[in-house]
DNA sequence: TCTGGGGTCCTAGGACCC
DNA sequence: TCTGGGGTCCTAGGACCC
């Protein structure tokens, strides 16, 4: 059996842990630079606010309906996912972090244990409410599909007090036929559109074609997969990993400017800033990288036509992972891509061609005797960041101008909620 | 004025190799 | 005249997820 624990309107949930007062009013989280809605309470997904909505555009909506704005706070939504996904890893064997604010346990063999199985899920609800605040739902059933559709149940229908098991089949065939096509896991807008047009309505429909259909019509042997879980047949098992933190195959850094560029010192600082960030990550995930992406993004909503962007991609000699050599590359980059009199309103960096650090080969055309310097140097400046805050150690080129307190490239974040959590001087202070 | 960010997997086609 | 078969790697594009 598999379990998916999903946190409720994880951002939503987050601001209310530190701010009780909103419990029971609408929030909207925005995304980065205040852009658009990301997360919603239930209250504000009642009201009729929905994903991905401008926030320009419903602004005026939000104020009128007494609507809670955050910009999203990261340092605090991700020091609040960690106290959770801490927990379940020391309540399942194994533990598979899906995203921000899901995790998939694997229950196998665990029944002679804990046995039965909702009681146990009953429990972890309590207690990680207890423990950090955060509501959840709990949906078990045989395969991770099941899973998923068990836990989207067990949020719609309170009755069911945040736990779905399906331990037979004639529950997973009433599941089945609760849920519309489109909510199945893996159903996206344009299949559901195809399914609806060959008459099929529920997850129950869909589990009942024929695998040849759904591997000619659903993306091939993902579709046929899919169904196959549906069924109850397990297809995929936990993603494997250490600590329940997935190793990523590719690592980006992308923002949209707070304003649109067309400096060309103004956005090498920007992709400068990106690609340290990402460098950083991906050192922290212990991987160096042979594969640099940089792309440039323009208006898509204004009257010009596409392309809205351009991308270049640089094959390094040798996996890098230090910031200083992989900031040469991304100057490369711009400059190769850079057309006067552009204005540009996002960039990107992606590392690709991952491999583990320090076992990169040598080339033979460029050998790296400091290799080793370089890697204590990182190292060195990841610690530094770590242990007194973001950016107290950065390179030269990420910065424009002198004493300016932002960059032009940065967004603004009006509303953001403090780091409760992760900075001293906003510890919540209690009078 | 203002429209997010970070991922995954699969397929198909072309270049190239033996 | 005849015009293989099997493999890899790369890229672009399309779908999906949160």
């Amino acid at each position: 059996m598999f379990a998916l624990v999903d946190c409720n309107n994880f951002y939503a949930s987050c601001e209310r842990v530190f701010q009780p007062r909103l419990e029971g009013q609408p929030i909207v989280v925005l995304s980065n630079n205040d852009g658009c809605i990301i997360a919603r309470s239930n209250e504000a997904k009642v009201l009729g606010f929905r994903m991905g909505d401008p926030y320009f555009q419903v602004k005026h909506d939000l104020l009128a309906s007494n609507v809670c704005v955050f910009s999203s706070n990261y340092a605090l939504y991700g020091d609040m996912s960690r106290r959770v996904m801490w927990y379940l890893a020391q309540q399942a064997p194994e533990v598979e972090i899906y995203s921000i604010d899901e995790a998939f346990l694997d229950l196998h063999g665990m029944e002679k244990y804990v046995a039965p199985l909702d009681t146990f899920a009953r429990t972890l609800r309590t207690n990680i409410k207890k423990r950090t605040g955060i509501p959840t739902c709990i949906g078990i059933a045989p395969t991770k599909t099941l899973a998923k559709l068990a836990n989207r149940l067990a949020k719609k229908m309170p009755d069911l007090g945040g736990v779905l098991y399906l331990d037979t089949d004639e529950k997973c065939q009433w599941a089945l036929a609760q849920v519309g096509v489109g909510d199945v896991w893996g159903i996206g807008r344009q299949y559901a559109a195809k399914l609806a047009a060959a008459g099929l309505v529920t997850a129950a429909d869909l589990a009942g074609c024929s695998d040849a259909w759904a591997r000619k019509q659903l993306g091939g042997v993902v579709g046929a997969r899919l169904v196959q879980e549906l069924r109850g047949r397990v297809c995929q098992g936990l993603a494997p990993s250490e600590d329940g933190t997935l190793a990523r195959q590719s690592i980006s850094c992308s923002r949209t400017f707070g304003q649109p560029l067309s400096a060309f010192n103004d956005v090498l600082a920007a992709v400068g800033a990106f690609t340290s960030r990402a460098a950083e990550k991906l050192r922290r995930q212990g991987d160096a990288t042979h594969l640099m992406t940089v792309y440039l993004s323009k208006n898509r909503y204004g009257l010009e036509p596409p392309p809205y962007s351009c991308s270049t991609v640089l094959t390094l000699p040798v996996a890098m992972s230090d910031t200083t050599q992989l900031l040469r590359y991304a100057r490369m980059a711009v400059k190769k891509l850079w057309q006067a009199n552009s204005v540009y309103t996002k960039a990107g960096v992606i590392f690709d061609g991952l491999e583990p650090l320090g076992q990169t080969q040598l080339s033979l055309f460029e050998p790296a005797p400091d290799t080793g310097k370089r890697e204590r140097l990182m190292a060195e400046l990841d610690a530094l960041n770590r242990r007194f805050g973001k950016n107290t150690v950065r390179m030269a080129t990420t910065l424009v101008g002198r004493g300016k307190a932002r960059a032009p490239w940065e967004g603004k974040a009006q509303w953001c909620s403090p780091a409760y959590t992760t900075r001293l001087e906003d510890l919540l202070q209690v009078s």
